[in-house]
DNA sequence: TATGAATGATAGTAACACTATCTTTGCAAA
DNA sequence: TTTGCAAAGATAGTGTTACTATCATTCATA
């Protein structure tokens, strides 16, 4: 059984669907690597058009800019890790259970899909780490909002805040606490890894460290509220 | 009796010390009005040399380039910080009463602070919500780590990881919850503002709330650790 | 009066962030 | 089979950004 996941994705994100072409899909590859390679403020749409043998101009019918790239890059994600999360709690009764899941799918990381041949994922979660907050800390980021553009993320969030309250009904901060577990699954691993002064994971460097701060901070949170 | 409070900055944050000429000063002064204005990205020494009626080469003595001048404004303002906190907690022997001023001086506007004549602080807190990561999340950071540029956010981070302790002495990530207290105190300030939908403060947005959901968070975490 | 540091003034370069236009390719409807 | 049309390739060009270099001026101090 061979089966191809696709993500539909918000028009807005794009000029011209990357998903549809092969050079769009080149575009998706090869900006995941360069990202990664380079960081997004060295990442330009030049650099990228040498890599897959195109012209800049062939990348500019794809995406207006190369923040607007990334913000396609990380809605993707957001979106496929939505999908992630739905399937690995189905079937799920219990919602401590479901929640703990979502916290290790957030805070490790996460293999290739093979379902997704354009798109490594161990790679892009590298660069949601670094640069993911880095699509919404702008001055356009209301307009952005307005176009609808940071729905994966804004829908991710909600779907986590849910299940808090599945946890804990009468918790009263069940969407903050859900964007403070995303954010610091990432941060807290950028941290481990560069800052690690900053984390109590310096010595091993452990993601699984990370996993039962996140699980202690939740727990604790909904623990005492009941 | 008027007092001038002084910041003694790291060496390596600049070419030349801003603090010791009016030239200085003016750049940062002009540089937090104008990243405030336009945002970071948009932010070029050009229009900065523009705004103070010098020329770019003129700020280039200074500062090596602007991402070099986020990082010293994001330094002095964690130091500032850093001294405020020492201040208002200074006799406060109740550790919980001094780790509640944290939290406040962390999540609520600052006022500008007139013994420091050049620095518009309120508006520096503006700018730590939307740019303050950016001094990092860099592939630089490690460099940059090195030549202890980020030292007195860590410093500050040290700060409150021991008045966790002091709170819950066997508390086990006093330093993950403090830089945690740290971003999200900025972060749910600007999704409040900007992404309501990531937060529960959204229709009333008063830093008052966040400053509650805080309070819940780290504590909840350190009475569940007794 | 001479010295030197800070600043001002001007110029220049390579890279970046686009925009425009024209040609070629390949497929699909007429 | 022809015609048409969209995607992609090729090339050029513009304004801005991010610097670097050089030389002249000011001004305090030895």
């Amino acid at each position: 059984m061979e089966i191809q996941l696709q993500i539909k994705m918000n028009e807005k994100l794009f000029l011209r669907d990357p998903e549809q072409s092969e050079l769009g899909k080149k575009i998706i590859l090869h900006s995941i690597q360069l990202i990664h390679l380079n960081g997004f403020e060295a990442f330009t749409f030049k650099k990228l058009a040498e890599a897959i043998g195109t012209t800049e101009a062939g990348i500019y019918r794809y995406f207006e800019n190369k923040h607007r790239l990334l913000i396609y890059l990380t809605a993707w994600y957001w979106s496929w890790l939505e999908y992630q999360v739905t399937f690995q709690t189905n079937n799920i009764k219990d919602p401590v259970v479901k929640l703990k899941m979502v916290i290790k799918l957030l805070a490790t990381t996460v293999e290739d899909d093979i379902r997704t041949s354009y798109v490594d994922e161990s790679i892009l979660h590298q660069i949601i780490i670094t640069e993911g907050s880095k699509a919404y800390l702008t001055k356009r980021v209301s307009e952005d909002n307005k176009d609808h553009l940071f729905k994966p993320y804004k829908d991710l969030c909600a779907v986590i805040g849910n299940m808090i309250l599945e946890c804990s009904p009468q918790y009263k901060y069940p969407k903050s606490l859900a964007s403070t577990i995303i954010e610091m699954a990432y941060f807290q691993n950028f941290f481990m890894n560069n800052l690690p002064s900053l984390t109590d994971f310096g010595e091993n460097k452990d993601e699984a460290e990370i996993v039962r701060f996140l699980e202690d901070l939740v727990f604790s949170s909904l623990g005492s509220s009941q």
